[in-house]
DNA sequence: GTCACCGAGTGACCCACGGTCATATTTTGT
DNA sequence: ACAAAATATGACCGTGGGTCACTCGGTGAC
């Protein structure tokens, strides 16, 4: 009797694919001009069937940012498991991480952007909103997990505080990038890559052994 | 014929005023909850009559938004010319200065990390937009000025770029905290205080002579 | 003093859009 | 075969940002 498990992979097929739907039309048009008529059209569903899955479009473009995170820590997995790098290294190619990610995925990057916005209007009880915080930690979890490697292996200074340091990047990646955009026309030839590489460096020299 | 000058001086006034119910209504109820209709109940003006000040509700978030930047930059502005303090000094107060104004003017505060939220439905060309990057503009200048202190006063290293850290800094400013938001659930007793003094630390470290 | 003019101010109105719900359709269990 | 349950529909509602034809009072020319 199988129907059940059935039901449930086809209802989480229909809720991806509404994400999908979503995503591109996001993207394309930015949150604020996106329609729910938008997403329904393209996912092939009714309007209302949509809140069959999400709460709000709130909850949904939290679904998005989720994935956004799921994206980001399989590359952050990477090169956690990557025994050919001591600690140090691989704290210094999260900045290439990061940077590459932005690049590669500028709108999911975006995306991580506008939590705030969305947050405050998701029941905060939600499956979404709990999966969500759920791949935060586990991203802090890994950037904590390269730093305490790096201690491990006598790369990185032992008084240092892998999960205050975590929150720090986390930080930091979050707030370079946006902060560049109100700079860019501030400062000629801006160059987020650079300001982000930089801070990098002066933290490897803070914190190497 | 000093009637324009006194129109003048009169439009700048409303506006001022329409500003200060704006930072009632948005600050108590959220932006997305507040109607254009409550402020202009709160300024006493016909809905109207916004729109011949300001050409939307997110221009008028943008002009809030700007005033906290000066809340933030006049502070910035007493620490600079403070001459009891060497260049790092003032390095080191910057983290603390954050953090006063992130408590002191916490909505203030909080219509800053909704740049990005406001900015794209903004006439680009518009005078409130303008000025919003001018004050960015000084702030940057501020920090980049107080870092090249310290390497006049040799307390500073001399190889570090001013311009780079300054832009690096006010991306933690406004990456650090909101990112705690997220964290908050996920760290039992997380306390963005101490990460951005943890932060600071490490980077004093890593640019003093 | 009069009067045409100008621009600030008004508020009824428009309409796009998020969200709902009575109803229809399909699937399931017996 | 058929009722019950699950899933989907789309007309409809309320809200709220933004507009515009109009009012009104101060201004300055004569």
């Amino acid at each position: 009797m199988g129907v059940a498990e059935r039901k449930e992979r086809e209802k989480e097929l229909r809720s991806e694919s509404i994400i999908d739907a979503a995503e591109r039309i996001f993207f394309s048009k930015g949150f604020e001009h996106a329609t729910m008529n938008d997403v329904a059209e393209k996912a092939e569903l009714s309007k209302g069937a949509l809140y069959l899955y999400f709460h709000s479009k709130n909850e949904l473009c939290m679904a998005i940012l989720q994935r956004s995170l799921i994206i980001l820590k399989k590359r952050m997995i990477l090169l956690l498991d990557d025994n050919n790098l001591s600690g140090i290294e691989k704290f210094a190619r999260l900045a290439r991480l990061f940077i590459a990610f932005a690049k590669e995925h500028p709108n999911h990057y975006n995306s991580l952007l506008s939590y705030r916005e969305h947050r405050g209007n998701c029941p905060a009880t939600g499956r979404v909103i709990k999966s969500t915080i759920e791949e935060n930690k586990k991203i802090n979890g890994i950037i904590s997990d390269i730093i305490r490697m790096g201690k491990s292996d006598k790369t990185v200074n032992k008084d240092i505080d892998a999960d205050k340091l975590s929150l720090a990047l986390w930080g930091n990646f979050t707030g370079i990038m946006p902060s560049s955009i109100l700079s860019e026309k501030v400062i000629p030839n801006f160059d987020p890559e650079d300001i982000i590489k930089y801070h990098f460096e002066l933290l490897i020299n803070a914190i190497k052994a």
